[in-house]
RNA sequence: GGCGGCGUACCCAAGUGGUUAAGGGAGAGGUCUGCAAAACCUCGAUGCAGCGGUUCGAAUCCGCUCGCCGCCUCCA
């Protein structure tokens, strides 16, 4: 069995086949950096990561693209709000955007290109166009003529007469169809502008990922991804000026992950409800917002809570406890080759259209399986089975730092989030109760361990000792 | 109006024609423990929104009904 991935354009799982063997070309649609990334964007972002992780664990040399657009509409307006430059509010959340990023554990993409830096594979593009007759001049605009393309909705299942029968939005007079669409937008001053045989003006939203995409991948490549939102009208123009101008598909492959909700309701800035990967990434691990978004598959519409979230960070320290329990019991038998066995399964799973949810429960029935072996102290000979578990967990993103090093790191970002109690202080604590406990003083030694639970702390005694905990 | 999606246990969520309907969280009982915690074991849907139908067999296919949502306009 070999992956199957879900290709929007056909509306089926496809085995994926590389054009080039070995090889898998992929791009996907980033930001538009005029303010900050939104769990939405995690969403999307993890599921593209997952994507990349996986087809590198199957043995593909991937080529992995995400685009920055940082010259739009929207952060024009931005920078006029807060006047600044385009260039300022772009760049600024560039940087934020890979701060976020880094903290999701995100792969760095091997391109991350930008619209701004690539006007004149743009530019070139668009008189291709031209030349082919896809394309018109208005004034010192350029727009794509729909008509002009007859395979136009293939990608999105629309009639292009009925989406003028139904279009409510106000159309611009001077276009010759009201689905016409934007190449190159002439500037008004103080706007970002770039010299054109078109006089200045910027590039339209669409032809931007065209004109990189085929630039760093070729044309066509092997997958296409991005938020279901973008299939149209976005992805449908990508097809239409990359098909135009060259008559070659433009990806074989169209990957779109599912939409986000909060309580039901759709993110938006008027409702107020906007989740900001930062804000959620200072109350909650990384690992357990990737966990949560892989517990649901990546195409089905999921419904954001911090209550999931929450569930999800005690899964995920379960995981990483067995692990650190084994390092702990048999450290020396760190590194040895995986057990293919879990491995095979786990690929089972994963070549499902990157069944995430069912590689997740896999995990999580080797994880009973290796506790209850631990449990019978059996650790020196699960070795194998710790290297597949721990390799199939990389593989979706998860275990991106050392279990205890996690289980520190954890620890230190709650006793500095709580300014009242020190680390001596609590190791106080559990001295004086082992010393209680030396005595059979129950009574006291519980009442300590009552007061540290108060606080947030729980104890466990075993052979070894006491350790503590967060809760 | 057009196109599409969803409704599975207390919560989250896989499964889309065929053994006992995954997994996580919560809960109950048990083992271990001075007692706990952790870990492990056991138990939780005779049923998959409702009603009909197709089939030897359906959560899975078809029809209708109810409820929720998305896209068609910038949007991951």
């Amino acid at each position: 069995m070999s992956l199957q991935v879900f290709n929007t354009l056909s509306g089926k799982k496809e085995t994926f086949a590389p054009l080039n063997e070995g090889e898998a070309r992929i791009y996907v649609c980033g930001v538009t950096v005029y303010d900050s990334s939104h769990i939405g964007h995690a969403r999307s972002l993890l599921t593209f990561d997952v994507a990349y992780r996986y087809l590198m664990f199957l043995g593909y040399r991937v080529d992995f693209v995400r685009n920055f657009t940082d010259v739009d509409d929207k952060i024009i307006q931005r920078a006029r709000d807060e006047r600044s430059t385009a260039e300022q509010i772009a760049g600024r959340y560039i940087e934020e955007f890979h701060g976020d990023s880094r903290a999701l554990g995100l792969l760095p993409p091997t391109h991350e290109p930008k619209a701004t830096e690539h006007i004149a594979e743009i530019v070139a593009l668009i008189r291709r166009l031209e030349e082919k007759g896809a394309a018109y001049r208005v004034d010192g605009d350029v727009y794509f003529s729909v008509a002009s393309f007859p395979g136009y909705g293939k990608l999105s299942r629309k009639n292009i007469d009925e989406l003028e029968a139904g279009a409510r939005v106000e159309v611009d007079e001077r276009k010759k169809a009201p689905m016409d669409f934007a190449l190159w937008k002439s500037s008004k001053p103080g706007e970002p502008a770039w010299d054109s045989p078109w006089g200045k003006g910027r590039p339209g939203w669409h032809i931007e990922c065209s004109a990189m995409s085929t630039k760093y991948l070729g044309q066509p490549f092997d997958i296409h991804g991005g938020g279901r939102d973008l299939i149209f009208p976005h992805h449908e123009n990508e097809i239409a000026q990359s098909e135009a101008a060259y008559d070659l598909p433009l990806a074989r492959v169209w990957m779109h992950n599912g939409f986000l909700n909060i309580n039901h309701e759709k993110m938006s800035k008027s409702l107020g409800n906007i989740l900001s990967v930062r804000d959620i990434l200072a109350r909650h691990e990384p690992a357990a917002l990737r966990h949560y978004m892989l517990s649901s598959h990546y195409r089905s519409p999921m419904d954001f809570s911090e209550q999931g979230l929450d569930e999800a960070e005690k899964a995920i320290e379960r995981i990483i406890e067995t692990i650190a329990r084994f390092d702990e019991a048999a450290p020396e038998k760190a590194t040895v080759p995986a057990d293919p066995a879990l491995l095979d399964d786990f690929r089972k799973e994963m070549d499902d259209d990157f069944n995430t949810p069912r590689a997740l429960a896999l995990i999580f029935d080797e994880v009973r399986a290796l506790n209850r072996l631990m449990d019978e102290g059996r650790a020196a000979e699960l070795a194998p089975r710790v290297a597949a578990l721990k390799q199939s967990a990389a593989t979706v993103g998860l275990l991106q730092e050392a279990p205890a090093a996690f289980l520190a790191r954890k620890k230190e970002r709650w006793l500095k989030a709580k300014k009242n109690i020190s680390r001596k202080e609590i190791e106080e604590w559990i001295e004086r109760r082992n010393q209680a406990r030396v005595k059979k003083d129950w009574r006291e030694a519980d009442r300590i361990r009552a007061e540290l639970f108060a606080k947030g702390i729980v104890l466990e005694d075993s052979s070894g000792g006491t350790i503590w905990k967060v809760r």
